[in-house]
RNA sequence: GUGAGCGUAGCUCAACGGUUAGAGCACUGGACUGUGGCUCCAGGGGUUGAGGGUUCGAAUCCCUCCGUUCACCCCA
């Protein structure tokens, strides 16, 4: 009567990722740190928690992130704490407790981490997922906003993403998005009949999202009713149109899409996604936007500032198939009875210490086994210890990717095979 | 949170309700008693997601639960 024990399954949502993948995530680590600090940006980290009052005073009452999808437990001081759903409020909360920028200068911050969401998990979502994410912070100019936006389309190219698309919208700032949210809730409010059950909902709590509702007659509604873009004030209108000009002198392909309306509520004027037609439903890898008003809401100065975050998961679906296999590197030494492997031990420590990648077998096998592993794990030679070897004091050393072999005194080896590697190593680049 | 599809070996998948649930890949060993890759041979691996029901008989049909995938919703 033995209970069986369970095994432990991991968190749903929350996938491992598995060391035949790790290459493309640091493939693309590598390529985003790069372009972003050729760009001026610095890398930040902040804790994976806060406290929960940060996000819903950043993020908004109201929004889905806070109202159903943060993963909040307090702590044993009976304080609320919420594991990140993004990086915005996290960097600058950061920003204003240190003190980050004097007045005026320009504050340019990226992190890449994970983030949880409580949602259901899909193609291209999960409960931890990770971002790439930048905020600058404390220009207005829409030339920074072009300046992100040739960032991005910079660091896509470099990582071949096949097809992507950037999509642009404006939905303006305080004065003026209010204005259009009133109008644009009054023109629907004529139409309800027309509406599905979801867009009744959203006319209720935050009618702009009835914008890109999916269902056909909600969309034909929506595209009769005024549109954020010919409902922009003066200066949200010159700032766009700037923007659209920096673009064009930038050379970075757009369209302008007034569907576009982004779920936290922070967002101002620019608002921006990066797309991939070919990734499913949830087919933006990439978005963000203005947030002019953030770091006066969360208590600091009056500063602008923008953002985004690439959805590293989303971005790996969207790359090109992996290249071939690794190249063939280091020693894999072969031995036969005790003596050979304590030699072949030694000699494996010290090839080690020479900054080589080196390994022997422990189970004893047969060279033939000993020989399949060395193969099977790319290493570029063996080292073979054997009888013979011993007797004349040499070593067997064979080149597995070309096949020949020599013998070589034992206490050259070393020095020989760090040779041998650096060759080679020249020879592949 | 809602809906639909799918759960068979480590992986990808077979098996009209009917013998002992199979194949490819992978793994281990051998052919070659000290030499990888190619080939051939052999071997280990399964409570058919779990529990219940129908039946002489269930991987197969029904119910419940769990997991997973996709979609809605939302967003990266």
């Amino acid at each position: 009567m033995r209970e069986v024990q369970p095994v432990i399954k991991g968190v749903r949502g929350a996938p491992d990722i598995l060391p035949a993948e790790v290459g493309r995530w640091r493939q693309i680590e590598v390529g985003a740190r790069r372009v972003l600090e050729n760009y001026g940006y610095q890398e930040i980290r902040t804790p994976m928690f806060e406290r929960t009052e940060l996000f819903v005073r950043g993020i908004g009452e109201g929004t889905d992130i806070v109202d159903k999808q943060m993963y909040t437990f307090e702590d044993r001081g009976h304080e609320s704490l919420t594991l990140r759903p993004e990086g915005t409020a996290p960097v600058v909360r950061a920003y204003l407790e240190h003190g980050l920028v004097t007045k005026g200068s320009l504050c340019k911050v990226y992190y890449i981490g994970p983030m949880f969401r409580h949602e259901r998990p899909q193609a291209g979502r999960f409960r931890q997922f990770h971002q790439i994410g930048a905020e600058a912070l404390g220009v207005e100019d829409a030339a920074l906003d072009a300046e992100v936006l040739d960032l991005l389309s910079h660091l896509f190219d470099t990582l071949e993403v096949a097809g992507w698309q950037l999509h642009l919208n404006s939905i303006g700032c305080e004065t003026c998005r209010p204005v259009f949210r009133e109008r644009f809730a009054l023109s629907m409010l004529g139409k309800k009949a027309g509406l599905c059950p979801d867009c009744l909902v959203r006319l209720e709590r935050n009618p702009l999202r009835i914008l890109d509702c999916k269902v056909e007659g909600c969309r034909a509604l929506a595209a009769q009713a005024p549109t954020p873009l010919e409902s922009l004030c003066g200066e949200c209108e010159a700032h766009f149109r700037k923007l659209q000009g920096l673009l064009q002198l930038l050379k970075i392909d757009y369209s302008i899409n007034q569907h576009l309306v982004r779920g936290l509520d922070y967002y101002t004027r620019t608002t921006f996604e990066f797309v991939n037609p070919a990734l499913g439903a949830q087919n933006a890898f990439a978005g963000g936007g203005r947030y002019d008003l953030l770091v006066t809401e969360m208590g600091g100065p009056p500063t602008p500032g923008i953002g985004f975050a690439i959805g590293m998961e989303r971005l790996l679906l969207s790359l090109p198939p992996e290249r071939p296999g690794e190249a063939w590197a280091g020693v894999f030494a072969v031995t036969m009875g005790e003596e050979a492997f304590h030699l072949g031990l030694r000699l494996v420590q010290e090839l080690r210490r020479q900054g080589l990648r080196a390994a022997l077998d422990m189970e004893r096998r047969s060279v033939k086994s000993q020989m399949r592993l060395a193969h099977k794990e790319r290493y570029r030679h063996a080292l073979i210890l054997g009888d013979d070897e011993l007797r004349a004091g040499m070593a067997t050393v064979k080149d597995m990717a070309h096949g020949g072999q020599e013998q070589v005194p034992l206490p050259e080896v070393v020095e020989r095979l760090t040779r041998g590697e650096d060759q080679a190593q020249q020879k592949e680049a």
